[in-house]
DNA sequence: TAGATTGTTAATCGATTAACAATC
DNA sequence: TAGATTGTTAATCGATTAACAATC
């Protein structure tokens, strides 16, 4: 199952959600597709390869899919827990981010190495300074960090996160992080979420002669 | 040029500006690959397309290559200009963001729905009621939104957008916003950001068995 | 039955990679 | 010259799409 593939399945289970929620108790192929915006012959290709199948002009059941794309997706009941390190405007946005939790993950902590942050007693999750980073990660059993820290400050913050034990990481800083295989051969998982090049994307394709679809 | 290659040639000249301001006048197809994370025969198959053309044993100019990548990405000047609409926590977090300016990109005003927010006179840029949307963007000649609504929001701030004739949308919230096609034919670019679902993806890929690469 | 939908196979498409001649 | 790098062609790879038999 590729990247692309497990952002499809991820999407169908989200819209599945809302779907049974209104009630519904069957879908076709053509409504899943429509509302992830692929096509109907994807979702049928993508099912199949998972060996899930419907009813031949019933479509598919809907708690039944749920189920099977949840078990495919490691979807369970307990909450998966991610830490923020740093703490600046944006990961503080992210700290009071009520919306994680209808996905399934918690903030466990916040990190910090300004004191005037990490002593407020004004935050929603604790907040501790960096150097607690390793202690907080084994206690609280967390695999994914979130990096808001500023540009300078993201090579030390990632390392310091290898070495704590942390396996996946959401960063928000510019400087592009690599997926580095580690010294146990296991590959960290890196995303890299960069706000101005997908503003720079969107100018490029604006002033760009050919139309190109998202 | 597909997205793809947008996304690298974005990413090929954030390097290159790097590689200047340390004071390298050359570069290799090799070494640009490293810092982009891809291969030397992709780097020198989209210069070719581009039509840009390096020395044999000598690598490319940087500074002529930026001129080039430049030229091709739309590069002025002139900022560009963006609102932001929705100023909770992650808007007001953007408009205080400061590394918007050196990529060209300039936050020119906020929109929210609430009196408290909008009168309230601590914002780095100005914020205006959302019914103002229309006249400001027509003013300040603004063709790019950042989106960061409640998600019950979402598909109203989008229709509003579109009709105040925003152009490009980028969308953090957790609806997944479609590029539409406008009346006058036009297609809207929409980029989304869903932040909890890449966490999800995170997730995913570390229960995975098989490993994949970002 | 007729019509609609699934599930699968083969064809298509496009992007990446390999290979190597050209050349500095 | 020998070695290194570019630029291009052809091969490979993989994902999407088209087409259609199966079947409800």
């Amino acid at each position: 199952m590729n990247n692309e593939m497990v952002i499809r399945i991820t999407r169908y289970y989200r819209i599945l959600n809302r779907l049974r929620s209104l009630g519904l108790e069957k879908v076709f192929a053509h409504n899943l597709a429509d509302a992830a915006g692929v096509s109907a012959a994807i979702v049928r290709k993508d099912f199949s390869l998972l060996s899930i199948y419907g009813q031949k002009r019933g479509g598919y059941e809907i708690p039944e899919l749920m189920t099977k794309l949840g078990s495919i997706l490691g979807k369970t009941d307990k909450l998966e827990h991610v830490i923020i390190v740093g703490c600046g405007r944006i990961g503080r946005a992210l700290m009071h981010y009520t919306g994680f939790e209808q996905d399934g993950i918690k903030v466990v902590a916040g990190f910090d190495s300004d004191p005037s942050i990490y002593n407020d007693p004004n935050h929603p999750v604790p907040v501790y300074p960096t150097s607690r980073i390793e202690d907080v990660v084994k206690e609280s059993d967390t695999k994914v960090a979130i990096v808001t820290v500023p540009e300078t400050a993201t090579a030390d913050t990632f390392q310091r996160l290898l070495s704590a034990g942390i396996q996946g990481v959401l960063n928000f800083s510019p400087i592009t992080l690599k997926p580095i295989k580690k010294a146990d051969g296991t590959q960290v998982i890196v995303h890299n979420v960069n706000i101005a090049l997908e503003l720079e994307q969107i100018f490029y394709e604006l002033q760009s002669p050919n139309i190109l679809q998202q």
